[in-house]
DNA sequence: CAGTGGTCTAGACCACCTC
DNA sequence: AGGTGGTCTAGACCACTGA
């Protein structure tokens, strides 16, 4: 590599540092899908020797990327594309777990499905036009014979042209490995809001709860690559044998 | 530098790498207080002479801690120790946020403050000898002229030796602030579980809200250096215009 | 065995802060 | 000007994997 003149030619207001460049280059590969989730991508070496640059910058750009839980790095075999396939990462957007410690196996019931048009607020939280087709779903997620969270979630129809039912029986992967692997629309992060409020009827029936119980209300807004909001959800869960766990570092 | 033969000596089971050695070393000199919260840390170059290691692996253990909210770094000043004065890192441990997202300034009301014998559970949870001398505190959050959060800790009696309602009312700053300014006690991190409860009469009365109102309950450990559990709390938090805010990373 | 990521070093230069 | 952390490189060697 010639060293003068150094790369960023810009000196102070918009600089960035090589491995940045870097980061984004390999998110642009990501986001076009030249690797799919659970493939390897390639080599530091070969990364390096792609974008003219030191095997150690690669590597420090394929470091922030692990951190953001976009690749998967294993000594010996690769870097890979992370994926929602993999069920040790089904916590990482359920926080939940069970008050005695023990968590039986989880099934997720869908009640319906249906299209309907955006109202604003719904609009404003997916950033679509009011108006615009989307999909409405409730469900029931149980463990072991407990219902325990009861779902309505809100997607631009655009983006998952055929969900329905029948898409939802024949696939009993989690939701978010669905979307990836069917629609390749992959949830990187999410915000969600905590309350507490009383359980109306409907909810009331979904998990076999009194009415006017108190339950932990959950609402989501996950997004996929750039920070594009592709999924609104309101979470009912049933608390009196599981709560909600966090871990303030 | 001597190269050969390498530092660990140990081939497989017990193999830690060197930065690690040297991360563990800055914790020992962190814990026994040779840096005080604020104060900066020696510099790489002389924190790798003084350990006769290179400045990059100084570094790579300076990242891990910094990325661990020990140590922050600044460019051109140095790295200094965490420390929980800085207003900034107020909500680090405290996920609270106002549905309009306007959070007036906080306020907080100490209730009472007694001594008594631990329980079965909070000497489980903290690890003391059942009997073992406590201290309970309870208070009330303000954000503005509403109460919010209704709190009731659970600290060991020997770390907090002299701690009061006196003391509480004579210093204005946050909870972990005085903990870690007057008795040494650094919280590093926590673990929290949230369940939606019914308002019974004494946080009904401490929130202003009717008594059965739907109310979140946040439980948490909170852990200083060598995950020693040094606190328990129990949160009673009005939700009817604030919610728990988390991101799922 | 070859190939991958993981660690460690040494040195150069840049960006930022303070004096 | 001199110190700090931040970036980048080049090369060596280690640990792990799988053929």
């Amino acid at each position: 590599m010639n060293r003068p003149p150094p790369r960023p030619a810009s000196p102070s207001p918009t600089f960035s540092p090589l491995y940045r460049q870097i980061k984004d280059l390999i998110l642009a590969s990501l986001e076009a899908g030249e690797w799919g989730p659970g493939d390897a991508i390639p080599s530091e070496s070969e990364l390096a020797q792609r974008f003219g640059v030191s095997q150690g910058t690669v590597r420090k750009a394929i470091d922030e990327m692990a951190a953001d839980n976009l690749l998967v790095r294993r000594q010996g075999k690769g870097t890979f594309v992370a994926t929602h396939n993999d069920p040790r990462s089904f916590f990482r957007f359920l926080r939940l777990a069970a008050n005695d410690g023990d968590l039986p196996p989880s099934r997720s019931v869908p009640l319906e499905c249906w299209r309907a048009r955006a109202g604003a607020d719904v609009a404003r939280t997916l950033g679509l036009e009011p108006g615009a087709s989307i999909i409405i779903l409730r469900r029931v997620l149980y463990f072991g014979d407990k219902p325990v969270v009861f779902d309505e979630l809100y997607l631009p129809a655009e983006l998952f042209p055929d969900f329905s039912m029948d898409v939802l029986n024949a696939n009993d992967e989690s939701l978010y490995s669905l979307f990836e692997g069917r629609y390749g629309v992959r949830m990187i992060r999410a915000d969600e809001r905590l309350r507490a409020v009383s359980a109306d009827r409907v909810s009331a029936a979904a998990l076999s709860v009194a009415e006017g119980s108190p339950l932990l209300l959950v609402e989501r807004v996950a997004f996929t690559y750039g920070d594009k909001p592709v999924e609104w959800r309101r979470g009912f869960y049933s608390t009196e044998n599981h709560h909600y766990h966090n871990e303030l570092g």
